[in-house]
DNA sequence: GAGTGGTCTAGACCACCCG
DNA sequence: GGGTGGTCTAGACCACTCG
């Protein structure tokens, strides 16, 4: 809890900017219930000689866990905890055997194919390339609790395979390893549909023709704007959703 | 075209923030393709000057613009113009109508059913309310040029009705009529499937039975994180995608 | 080392909401 | 009017990148 008047001595951890301090010392605050939603929290005046930091630092850091919906300010009101915390991870970009194990299920991949082939129309389009130029293709079945979930297809620029590991592609995806080579991922434009399983995705995802199908996919733009993979996917309807958050 | 060493005169309109002001200027050069995708622009404190605030304030404009993706900056190196420019807008909540028109696309509503009804488990569940507490609920066809494409479903806690007007009810969305009178929305948590269309589904969507339909459930939540109205809503998906933003 | 963005200060004044 | 958050300043020093 804080303790009004006194100034609060902050780890000091060189190379942690004060902000980043501060808004995780709060953020474990809120988190620990030491705040019940919908409180004022104290003012930021209070709050910044209670850190012993200037105003437009505090703020900083209250900013920080506005955005990431912990807490709301008014105006001329006051700050205040928000009453649900809703689950902010659902619009980024995560990596499927990463996100699968932080929720507590067995997945794995499987390599169905992988080569280069020119890039169709669809693909040149996505990833801003002229068609017919050369592309990695990477199909891969993904399996959760044994059971198979997606079929999904990866296509890489050959301009950036010099960045990837052979060994690993496939099994994370082709962005991840370029961030792992300190590339900058910044996003990813997504575009989902319904459709009905054709002949060969049927067999391969044990389901009827014509089942529901999540058709999803997906290009990954690096921090300058440039598209680094595209993805198209094809999830069991009954197996698989996707949840999102949209700001207003 | 920014001229160095020469301070800009800021329209200085009264009421808006510098930083507005300057975020707005920046973006108009921008989109009228003063800068080519990849330029470095001034740095921030040659911008700065250039305005005539300082550096804390440019740099608000910045980021501001940063979030958008129209810029990005490299700590060490400078500022640069992003190569391709997603439409933000896909992580947007926004409006049926609103988003239709802005499309240039004719849609309209119409309404099946209004009624108070005791909220089920699901509908309880999303709006943070006891079961049997009653809700209205109201169901609509939305319809694009001339073709049904949504069977859509809105649940609005009773205890909020009082800041509706009845006559527009159904035809804009709840959530835009509690905005409209005052209330902050901050975001909505919306989940999507793929599902094949029951009979009724299909009879009033004018497609076959097990067509592929996506789905999508919505919960809309305002600044202090109270949910103020659940959507359930089955799409034809021939005619209906979803677009959204992911960020890393 | 020069140039850039990243953090931080110690104030100031304004805009808003409420009793 | 008193209390709150919103904006803004004119500096300072640090961290990073690159030639």
């Amino acid at each position: 809890m804080i303790v009004e008047g006194l100034t609060m001595s902050l780890p000091n951890v060189p190379g942690v900017p004060l902000y980043v301090q501060i808004r995780e010392a709060l953020r474990e605050e809120i988190e620990d219930g030491q705040f019940v939603p919908g409180q004022q929290i104290p003012p930021e005046e209070e709050l910044a000689s209670h850190y012993g930091v200037s105003r437009m630092t505090l703020r900083r850091a209250i900013t920080d866990l506005i955005d990431e919906g912990f807490i709301y300010r008014r105006h001329g009101v006051g700050t205040f905890i928000s009453h649900l915390q809703v689950n902010r991870d659902h619009t980024r970009l995560t990596d499927f055997l990463e996100g699968a194990k932080a929720s507590g299920l067995e997945a794995r991949v499987e390599v169905l194919k992988k080569e280069v082939v020119p890039a169709n129309h669809q693909v040149a389009k996505a990833l801003a390339l002229d068609e017919g130029v050369e592309v990695l293709h990477i199909t891969t079945l993904r399996i959760v609790n044994d059971q198979p979930v997606t079929l999904h297809n990866s296509y890489v620029p050959r301009a950036l395979l010099g960045l990837l590991s052979e060994d690993k592609l496939a099994v994370s995806s082709p962005w991840l390893l370029l961030e792992n080579r300190g590339m900058k991922i910044k996003d990813a434009l997504e575009r989902l549909e319904a459709r009905g399983a054709d002949e060969e995705q049927a067999a391969i995802l044990a389901m009827e023709q014509d089942d529901p199908i999540l058709y999803k996919e997906r290009i990954v733009f690096a921090e300058d704007g440039m598209p680094v993979e595209f993805e198209v996917c094809y999830n069991r309807g009954d197996k698989y959703s996707c949840s999102i958050i949209l700001r207003r």
